[in-house]
DNA sequence: TATCCATATTGCGAGGTTACGATATGGCAA
DNA sequence: TTGCCATATCGTAACCTCGCAATATGGATA
């Protein structure tokens, strides 16, 4: 028999993968990274943009920060984050080609 | 400021793709649709390929039995899977694009 | 029927995730 | 400093997930 694909995948890979995948698996979170995938955005303007409240959009960036697949820069009062993890962007693309519009 | 276009997919697509990400959101499920992407297996098959126990891998066949991601032919004593979810193909071609080989 | 093999389920206990309200931190302007 | 705005964290309770061991189910064969 011939060895899974799946085994060509390195230990460390498969680790970023369950980061990504545990990281998107909730749907604020999913929809701040799709926000993040179109420019960057303010916690405030996330807050308004999905119409949920402040400190929960904030407990969402935590754990997304901490993984790595967002960035943050604080400047002024404000912390306007950005996507980090490039593969972020086809990972959306893929969610939204086959269900989105 | 325009609309995002994480706004132009509907709850149910929402839904979906949470089934999906929290579906494969497990390393062990993740190598299980791996495998199915490949060809159908059984069971034992899948319990061999991955040096998980047979325990293990029908707990977690379980969830993806229920999201609908994997579907299960039981013809005589064996129980024999197969991908239902289409679009878990490009998923799986996604990390493995960026991460694999 | 008795037995074997493959598969599924159940009953824990440990640990993680979530929402919510409240509160803390920290920059900036008056 | 005082006060305001933006952001982050904390505490709690409800709930979900996981691994593990044991057991149950069910087809096939003798």
């Amino acid at each position: 028999m011939a060895k899974p694909i799946i085994d060509t995948m390195t230990d460390e890979h498969m680790e970023r993968t369950m980061a990504v995948m545990k990281g998107m698996a909730h749907p604020i979170r999913f929809r701040i990274v799709a926000l993040l995938c179109e420019r960057d955005h303010t916690v405030t303007e996330m807050s308004q943009a999905l119409a949920v409240r402040q400190a929960s959009i904030s407990q969402h960036l935590s754990p997304l920060r901490l993984l790595g697949l967002v960035g943050v820069d604080r400047t002024g009062g404000n912390a306007t984050y950005t996507l980090q993890e490039p593969m972020l962007r086809n990972l959306v693309n893929c969610f939204l080609s086959h269900y989105g519009r």
